[in-house]
DNA sequence: TAGATTGTTAATCGATTAACAATC
DNA sequence: TAGATTGTTAATCGATTAACAATC
């Protein structure tokens, strides 16, 4: 029986594992659930349920295995077997993620960018090809891709995520500020600056009336 | 007494919104909690509570107005007081978001990117200037800038938040896959890609996994 | 041993959902 | 009026935290 797992606790573990891969290497081979907790601003109890859930345990009074954890969180999120995206919408958004060379660590390998405009086609960012929106069908099903990264303007976006899922499609990770239908089966994950930005500037907000 | 706001209801705000602003304009001039529940596939009873903590209600049998009900989400938002930003780090990311031209719809202006790099200030991006990081602590002082975007690499992001907050920016946008340490009154809003991206893969390799 | 640390069980907290009365 | 819809109160659900026993 495998574990049921949160998406509260799925955030987190990236956030542990980033830190453990910026530990210094000549330091201890092992680690507390406390050292990482103070670290982070967070709960000892949590950061150990957390840890738990991935990892067969640590030792009391030594802790867990440095190594071993990292190894432990990158299995189990699946970062050790690279994920093939494709990329539609080659605008500045786009290419900055195209271009972004630190996805392969987290186990993401975009193929390639598409866009209708021709102007941008051809072109290459990274060694990623920008390619015409008429070669999309052909490269999800050749290389049987799952997963669709969508920088499109809101207008497009609901055509092109019908199109990714008629390809094949099984998850989409969607940056056009607006709300996609799917199936039941399809997750979309959204990935919304306004929704950040309200947090950010209703927080601010609050803080500035209190002087 | 200011009702007290969680940070879900908070996200879920500018999702309305966006719905709201899409909704055709010859439409009817009202809009019921159930219609925005059922497009946006959330619960009805949902979807009230909300409004109700920013609007004054609306009316049994006919809904909320439209109209009305934008103006108070962006009320409450605080969308109509613009709100002045630095951004530091101009690399590709940091290009993609001075050059993204929806921020003023949030009520975010970014004033100017900063960046080490002598090649690359002098440059311009949407009429936006990127400046040498010698004059950052000049702009932030006499704009008394509150708003820091932190799209550096991981190994300068703590120093270049330290900075910041020297200067005066009580909320921080971190765009760098690293923990920030701040004093308590900062707010700090981790934009972390690794974050969505393991919540993207779990599910899909999980759901293959059912195949 | 003593003390740091783990892992588990129970208590708390907060958010979502269900039920229902009020209203136009 | 009847029915759609709002808004509120109570119940449920899930996640976090607190307490504590087990272990090296």
């Amino acid at each position: 029986m495998t574990q049921k797992i949160s998406n509260s606790v799925l955030k987190r573990l990236p956030v542990y594992l980033s830190y453990l891969k910026a530990l210094p290497m000549d330091g201890s081979e092992n680690i507390s659930a406390t050292t990482i907790a103070n670290a982070l601003n967070m709960g000892d109890v949590q950061v150990r349920k957390d840890l738990a859930m991935v990892s067969n345990g640590g030792r009391p009074k030594v802790g867990y295995n440095r190594a071993g954890l990292i190894g432990d969180i990158e299995q189990f999120l699946g970062y050790d077997n690279t994920n093939d995206a494709v990329l539609i919408g080659a605008g500045k958004l786009g290419r900055a993620l195209l271009g972004y060379s630190g996805f392969s660590e987290y186990g993401l390998n975009i193929l390639a960018a598409f866009d209708t405009r021709e102007e941008y086609t051809d072109e290459n960012e990274n060694g990623k090809p920008i390619l015409p929106m008429s070669r999309l069908d052909e490269l999800c099903k050749t290389r049987k891709v799952l997963i669709g990264i969508i920088t499109v303007p809101a207008a497009s976006a609901q055509a092109v995520c019908d199109r990714l899922i008629a390809n094949g499609i099984k998850a989409i990770w969607n940056y056009a500020p607006t709300h996609l239908d799917v199936p039941p089966h399809i997750l979309v994950q959204n990935e919304n600056m306004a929704t950040s930005l309200a947090v950010l500037s209703k927080h601010l907000s609050a803080q500035i009336k209190n002087y």
